[in-house]
Order: C-alpha cells, then sequence, then structure tokens
DNA sequence: AGGCAATTTTACATTTATTTTACAGAAAAA
DNA sequence: TTTTTCTGTAAAATAAATGTAAAATTGCCT
C-alpha cells in the first residue's frame, strides 16, 4: 500500500491512477491529517509527500514519521514545485529517500518508487540472524540491540554470529577458535574468555543470553 | 529479463548475481542451444553475448537473432577477450548494439547494460542514486554533492556507483576489487584504501558516510 | 618521444584489535 | 570447611589493520 499526500486533486488523481495501474495500491491525501487517519487502519509501505501542503507541511510529516517506531521505518519520497536548492537540502536531510522535482513524469515516479522499495526490501528480508530484539545482519556486518547499534570488533562479531547461527549449541574453547580463529591457532590461553567478556559487555542486556557452561565452554541461549 | 550467454561458469555466474543484485532478471546459459531452448518461452530484453563459445560462436548467433523478425529488435551486447580491432568491429558489424572487452568490471557492464536499454527505450532505468544530498547521475557520469559538482577519476566514481547501489552493505576489498576491476585483479595491495582515501577526502562531508568495517572492508552508509 | 593525469606501489605513522599475563573471586570437589 | 579447579577481567604487551604521503608506474594524448 502507497501513501501519496498531495494537495491538488487533479495532480492526486493522476498519481493515483498511474500507481493503481502499475500494480501498486495505492491511496491518496490531500493533506496531513487525512493520511494519519488513514494509517490507523493500515500502515503502507511507502509515502510520497509533496513538500507545499496546507496546514502541516511535508517536512514536517516527514519529521513526525521518522519520530515514531512504529513508521521510523517507512521510506519516503518527497515531491516539490519548487526546484531550489534550499528545498532539496531541507528534504533530503530530514531523511526522505528520494526526491521528486515537479514537475515530474508518471514513469520516472514509478521507477523511483520501485527503486526505493527495492533498496529497503533488500533491508527487510534482511540477511540477518535474530534472537529476540538481538540483530545480526551479515549483509551490512552489524549488530543492533534493541534497534541501538552495537560496536564490534571482528573476533566479537564472528564469535557472536557462531553463536547466533546455533542457539542453544554449548561450545567447547576448542570449537569456538576453530570456527572464528581458524584450524592454525596454537597456543592454549585465555583469550576466548577475554573476548566473550567483551562481547557479554557489548550486549548489555543480551549478554545475558552468552552462558558458561562450567568445564565445558559457552553456549548462546534466549533468556527469559 | 536478460540473458547472458558465457562458457567460463564463474564468469557467468558472476555476472548473472552481479545483474540480480542490480534489479535485473537474468538468465546464464553456457552455449546457445541452451538460450534459443529459453528463449521459446520467455522473450529478454537484452542478450550479452560472449564471442568465443564452444558450438555456435557469438557473432553466429547475433546474426541468427537479427534474422528472425521476432528476435531482430532485441539489444545485443558482446563480450569478448579477445581485445583486438577485429573481433571488435567484426562484432558491431554484425549489428551489436554494445562492446565489453574482457576483463571487464562489473559495473561497467551494469552501466553499459542501462546505457543501451535507455538507448533502446526500453524499461525505465533508473539514472540518479542518492544518499542525502549527494547524488550520482550515471546518465552524465557526475557526482554532486548539497549542489557541488565532485571531479571523480574513473575509479572513485565506480567505487562509490558499486557503494551506492548497495548502501549499507559491507564490501571486502576482494568483492570491491571484483566489482570495480574486473574479475582478473591479481596481487594483494593497498589499492582499495588509496582509492577509498581519495574519495573521502573528495567527498567532503559526506566522505564519513564511507565507513571502514575493520577486519573486513568498507561500507556507504547514512550519516545522521 | 614527451607530457600529463590516473593508477598502483611502497613505506611508515597511527590507530585499533588481539593476546598474554596476573590475580581475584566463584563453583565444585574433597 | 578447606582445597582445588575454573572463570572473569583489568591491564600490559604484542600484533594487525588502516590512512596517507610520496614515489613509481602505467596509459593516453598530442
Amino acid at each position: 500500500m502507497i501513501f501519496c499526500v498531495e494537495d491538488d486533486a487533479s495532480v492526486r488523481e493522476l498519481m493515483v491512477y498511474t500507481l493503481n495501474a502499475s500494480g501498486f495500491e495505492t491511496k491518496g491525501f490531500a493533506n496531513a491529517a487525512d493520511m494519519y487517519a488513514a494509517m490507523a487502519a493500515v500502515m503502507p509501505e511507502l509515502v510520497v509527500l509533496d513538500i507545499m501542503l496546507p496546514g502541516e507541511d511535508g517536512i514536517e510529516i516527514l519529521r513526525r514519521l521518522h519520530g515514531q517506531p512504529a513508521t521510523a521505518e517507512i521510506p519516503v519520497i518527497m515531491a516539490t514545485a519548487k526546484g531550489t536548492e534550499y528545498d532539496k537540502v531541507a528534504g533530503l536531510d530530514a531523511g526522505a529517500d528520494d526526491y521528486l522535482a515537479k514537475p515530474f513524469g508518471m514513469m520516472e515516479m514509478v521507477s523511483r518508487i520501485k527503486a526505493v522499495l527495492r533498496r529497503c526490501s533488500r533491508g527487510n528480508v534482511q540477511s540477518g540472524l535474530r534472537l529476540g530484539g538481538l540483530l545480526l545482519n551479515t549483509d551490512e556486518h552489524t549488530v543492533t540491540a534493541d534497534g541501538e547499534g552495537v560496536q564490534l570488533t571482528l573476533k566479537e562479531y564472528e564469535l557472536l554470529h557462531t553463536f547466533m547461527e546455533n542457539i542453544g549449541k554449548a561450545f567447547t574453547r576448542e570449537q569456538l577458535l576453530q570456527a572464528v580463529w581458524g584450524t592454525d591457532f596454537v597456543g592454549e590461553t585465555r583469550t576466548v574468555d577475554v573476548h566473550i567478556g567483551t562481547l557479554r559487555t557489548k550486549l548489555g542486556r543480551y549478554g545475558d543470553c552468552i552462558q558458561t557452561v562450567r568445564g565445558v565452554g559457552y553456549r548462546m541461549e534466549k533468556v527469559l
């Protein structure tokens, strides 16, 4: 479902018509209030916002959407008649995903909507591992805990990766060395323990999910 | 749908993978016969043909495609390891729409495919990539940051292009070499790092969007 | 051939990560 | 309870990766 907010009725209808014809379910709104009302019923996959609107303008809407967790992830494309540099930058800095300068062709609009959806759906299909609110994205090589980015070093990341691919499984230190360091690690040390320690700290409340299996090694498990 | 005919399996898979990642539905074939068989089911929008193929070679395929009304309009890009003037002329004379001299980088391949599709006024191909106020125009081959033109060398441009088509994704140096330099780059050097360095400098405040992923490589991300 | 710009290589300083060490404290065994 | 074994972790020592200036090389255009 795509939402278009545009006060000019003829432009709005053209957009809605074109998008429907291109296979997108689409709803048009003349102002912010109407869109918010509709949003209570169904969440859009993408919003096209005119910058110039009566009442709350496009940039305000954008900021409000991004301010709320429920709507922060919805991609937004800004459209405006004023092609001035100021508006352009203002819209993009507020976090728009793309920009349409009026007058724009309907084909260009459809292309950009498809491009933005493609870009964002790559993040949705996320080649990622999850344990509760702990998310490891292998594509981006990033980890987030309850939405907060967690900065890990390579070894920490790979340890976590190993655990999250085998939730519940207990690993010996040797197995972890093998999995993360490779076959050729020499020397009997406390290296693994130290990395587990820093990892636990960095993961905050999820640190408790990495449990010690005394006499054996470590295991990751969902903590309730 | 794009068809790639290339007998070297690893090159073929890389091409198919890259094109899929760039948003093109793509099928790869090892020889002419396989492609003809697939063509019975679905007509491609564009064909990438290796000149050197077992059995029927690229130029013969090209002539055959052009000889039949049903397939005469399909644009064809020829690829060959032999960069000699003769081959080039032979391919173009036979009616190829463009020419790729091996070894070619994946970014160059994608660019040329998009250019040919655009020229043939088929699909709507996105010609601008954007990250905040940073704009990369693939049509014009230009980059602007907050409206200011940025002068990039070829390698810098293609690096940026790679990043901007995959915002958020972490690339290893090997992946970047493959995408920008081509399939055959040998030698372990710091080349990528140096280009990243100059690119960061030239991009000014957007330079910070190119993050290093220690122990892995680099990633481009929106910095707020 | 010579000049110029792009690219690659080299070298080294700097930053950051990893490993080692040492010891305190916790858990298990005696 | 006492002893032993194991684990957590701070801090020091070591190792590795990265940034970057500058030199060397390549490729291209008169």
